[in-house]
DNA sequence: CCCTCATTCATACGTTCGTTTGAATCAAAC
DNA sequence: GTTTGATTCAAACGAACGTATGAATGAGGG
């Protein structure tokens, strides 16, 4: 226990509740309960609430921004125009892997991601810092290179659509369950986007 | 104003205000707020927040699911095999419609519908009832027959992806803000979930 | 031994929340 | 003109929230 266990339990509580519950379904209260730890500890250790998810955001987002550059690296080392599969592969498999231990918690992952990024309210997505915008913006250049054909608003469309099926686990359909997770689901939605991602532009 | 209009005019301010901030963000003071109205008149006309966002749920759905329910009364009665995009339009078209009125809320009942299916808490989604489910099977049916090849598990996974793309414009994209409405985004929507629908099926 | 400093702790503050209450209002029925 | 029943109103309830406070705690250095 380096500095001290007690803020990485809270982490590891806040991204739990936060992905189950949301942001605003989550008091301090309940995250210093399940961490075991006083509820002045996140005042302590980050501030506020607001800080606290944006530690949480950044720990999990920073291996899949770390993944998703080094996999377009790598293609970009292989060839100058990679498939849209390639670049499908490489954008959203990471957000199927979830966090650097290598555990069950990639549908959590996912799942925290999704509530963050659909959440109404500013302050929940308030964390996001220029490392986000200059892998968004590589893989819309690499996108429109391999999808010429595409206006750029459909592109957007597109790009949107990727994300917004990685977050497939967190919509029920009609209160069916559906255990929509691990390996299977990453094989899914690759071969789901990448068919939706190819198809030819729409005419208006 | 047939019984009275201070019901409708609370639907209406919580059918935005939910829509836009989401129900926990939602204050039962800011709909009655909105709606120029007392703030007891939700527990009297509605009982609580909760069957109040059931209510509005209800108005929102229910035009849907008819539009849904005819559009596949329509293929049914051309033709015994519909094909995949048939069905897709006949399905996902109705969630960009709107309401009856015909007006510009279309947007903003697409956001309300994702905001409330992906709300981590059960009493946000506990107003659905048998018309949903009825609506589901028949269309769950129809595309397996026009996927044949499909794995019941991945055409669920596909279904989802549906619901997802529809919700497309509520996902943030790195904090970069994109006007995805109107009957542009229907029919990208349209090709691109087509195009998903339609992929040969993932070799596992 | 004592001082220091980071951390933890119990406790409280002020606000906002959903809900409830009982009186006030008002048009229609008689 | 009075009664009735539905609706609206101001006001208050207790609970839960995020945050702040100041005293305890405890290990490490002098």
């Amino acid at each position: 226990m380096a500095p001290t266990d007690t803020r990485t339990q809270i982490l590891d509580a806040a991204e739990r509740l936060f992905a189950e519950r949301g942001y605003r379904g989550t008091s301090v209260r309940a995250v210093t309960d399940l961490a075991g730890a006083n509820l002045a500890a996140v005042g302590y250790h980050f501030g506020s609430k607001a800080e606290l998810l944006a530690a949480v955001a950044r720990r999990v987002v920073e291996p899949i921004n770390a993944a998703q550059s080094a996999g377009l690296d790598r293609l970009a080392a292989r060839t100058s125009d990679p498939s849209v599969v390639e670049l499908v592969e490489a954008f959203a498999g990471p957000l199927f892997d979830g966090m650097p231990g290598g555990d069950e918690s990639g549908a959590r992952t996912s799942r925290l991601i999704v509530t963050i990024l659909s959440d109404p309210a500013e302050e929940v997505r308030a964390w996001t810092g220029p490392a986000e915008d200059t892998i968004r913006d590589r893989y819309l250049a690499a996108f429109a290179r391999a999808l010429p054909s595409l206006s750029e608003d459909e592109l957007w469309f597109r790009i949107r659509g990727i994300l917004a099926v990685t977050a497939v686990d967190r919509v029920e359909v009609y209160n069916r369950q559906a255990p929509v997770v691990g390996e299977a689901a990453k094989r899914w939605a690759i071969t789901f986007l990448a068919a939706a991602l190819s198809a030819p532009p729409t005419a208006l």
